[in-house]
DNA sequence: TCCTGGCACTCGGTAGACTGGAGTGCCAGG
DNA sequence: CCTGGCACTCCAGTCTACCGAGTGCCAGGA
């Protein structure tokens, strides 16, 4: 898949260093791969058959036995294969697969999806992640850009019943908030117009989380109409920064692992969505783009790789779409799938707001 | 758990007729008793064992043979103990359990949970859904109030870009929604605001359904506008149907099967939510409170059971909300669970927007 | 007539013994 | 330093025996 001699130092044995020589990764390598597609220990013999490793099988044994002395295999018992570590699949990522390439038939079906789909910015995202899941057949995760900059567009208060009133919010990027308002007196529609032009003058161009100050009017229903609102603007602004998330295709984790306690316990993980955020946006930081068995810190999740790419263009930061399966994924084909959907969803959310003219 | 005589008529040996004995009943009874607890095939001696039962297990057995004969039982084998079919349970839910009575802990749980929920309707419904998961430990359903009978309180075009505008409308219930339309030429936040209003004045007080028709007015820029939103109204309609579903605790049916394959499928049954909704409305229609096995037409669904309770007020349909657990699941805890939910769910649409004061 | 205790029988699950095969570690020779 | 060979290990599968839970049936008794 990738050539098995490049990008690797010459140094040799090295003392559980960073660093492998050529055949020891070539090894390694052989080991991942066949692992990731049978999900058997894999021998020595497989391994010496494998093209990119030119030796015996007596040699391959003895440089699996450095392998596993430095981390990079473990034995799940005395005279079975191997099985890569954590380690092994870091090392495997880092320096023996390449981005990854999609296959013809992924690469249109991405196309198709960003050709046909329209609507609102959530369906989108929502729909994205469903096909992120449907490519690799792993459970996705997209999260959608943080409302943090969007500057207020309009605000209105529309009344409900005598004594309830919605009041609605419309950002500049197309997203709209509402909060339902406790009105103490019946308030008539007249005055929730005023008021709400009232508070439109003010609010007008800021963003959520800038303070701001509406002048006593002469009319006292007003104010008390705006010191209602202000309330109501303080769970707006939490709420807008946890709340685009969107998981696709949690059913294909019972796919992925064996034991129904794994599953149930990544499904529980996954309906966090808080924990999902954060968990992606901290591989992000950390300038990964896959976290491994116990990488990320999540214990439940020690099992898992999740593979991460950015959702942005031109380094503004739009979001992230992950993917999560088990640690012996096909990184390869994650990494590419994660990376052509972020950017494709980059470049839709901040430019064409609808592909189709 | 229940007296164990008394709902049953006195008539003999029914040949396949709906009616049991007494006695047979009482095993009937002890035999899904026992199962639901245990999950094992059931013996003559436990059920000769339990409450509710004075005969002999030799009786039992030749009693075993006859409900087996009329389909109420099955032997995973020869000389194993019964499980119960779905006629069985059946017969169980109709005539041998109670509405079920929560505990103590549960109905705490259940006003504790009304007492301090609150915020929009989306998040009251999903909450719940969460509740009903914990309550029960098996997965939940919560569908909302469709839009159907709401009327439009509100229309207005906000501008995003040049060529993009957000029309937003805000319906009786408190409901918003919002669609993106592209405009063919630069058009000024005026003229925005002049189609607003003269939408306004032609869709306040209709429901989404209802046609409509607005007059040509003097200015082009004006109807190409009203033509724009009439298409995106025509989306809106669908949407506003099928939206309100929230499923709670999906990682739970991982407890409830243990073979991964169900839970698969399940879990991707609960994606769909559109079928989710329209398998509750249909065992609601037929006015079940619970189907069992195959008998609501869902193939992927067959070893599962389904408890429904409408969420209404003054028989006025607000809803629904459902359980999803294997068949041997504690129907009376879940029956009762669902009722109390939906009911408190149902004075809390429908009256007071915040509970606190 | 119906219930009951007793009895022979069935069958699934578990434990132990055996075996084949895949895999290992080590070593001596090239 | 690599390689083929060899002895060893251990899992997984198969076979057997056996225990126990459970059944069906029958004859005796209220």
């Amino acid at each position: 898949m990738t050539p098995p001699s490049d990008p690797v130092t010459p140094s040799d044995v090295a003392s559980d260093e960073r660093a492998l020589n050529a055949r020891r990764a070539a090894i390694l390598e052989a080991v991942v791969t066949e692992y990731i597609g049978t999900a058997e220990p894999v021998g020595s013999s497989h391994v010496a058959d494998s093209p990119g490793v030119q030796v015996s099988s007596a040699t391959v044994r003895s440089e699996m036995v450095a392998l596993e002395r430095e981390g990079y295999l473990v034995q799940p018992h005395t005279s079975a294969g191997r099985i890569p570590t954590d380690k092994g699949y870091r090392f495997f990522v880092d320096h023996l697969t390449g981005p990854g390439v999609l296959g013809p038939i992924q690469r249109k079906q991405v196309s198709q999806f960003f050709d046909q789909v329209h609507g609102e910015m959530e369906t989108v995202l929502e729909r994205a992640s469903g096909l992120l899941s449907e490519m690799t057949s792993y459970a996705a995760v997209v999260v959608g850009p943080s409302h943090e900059t969007a500057t207020i567009r309009s605000v209105q208060l529309v009344g409900l019943s005598p004594l309830h009133a919605l009041l609605v919010v419309v950002l500049s990027d197309g997203a709209v908030e509402k909060r339902t308002i406790d009105l103490r007196a019946e308030t008539s529609d007249d005055a929730l117009a005023r008021a709400g032009t009232v508070l439109a003058s003010h609010l007008v161009g800021r963003t959520l989380t800038q303070p701001w100050v509406v002048p006593a009017s002469g009319s006292a229903e007003v104010d008390h109409l705006v010191t209602a609102v202000r309330t109501a603007f303080d769970s707006l602004e939490g709420a807008m920064e946890s709340d685009q998330v969107f998981v696709g295709g949690p059913a294909r984790l019972a796919e992925s692992f064996d034991a129904v306690e794994t599953v149930r316990s990544v499904l529980a993980i996954l309906e966090q969505q808080l924990v999902v955020v954060s968990l992606l946006r901290d591989v992000l930081d950390r300038g990964l783009s896959v976290a491994i068995g116990t990488e990320h810190g999540f214990e439940p999740l020690s099992s898992c790789a999740v593979v991460v790419a950015p959702v942005s263009i031109d380094g503004q930061d739009l979001g992230a779409v992950g993917l999560l399966g088990p640690t012996r994924m096909d990184y390869a084909r994650a990494m590419a799938a994660a990376h052509v959907v972020g950017e494709r969803l980059g470049q839709r959310i901040s430019g064409g707001h609808d592909g189709r003219h």
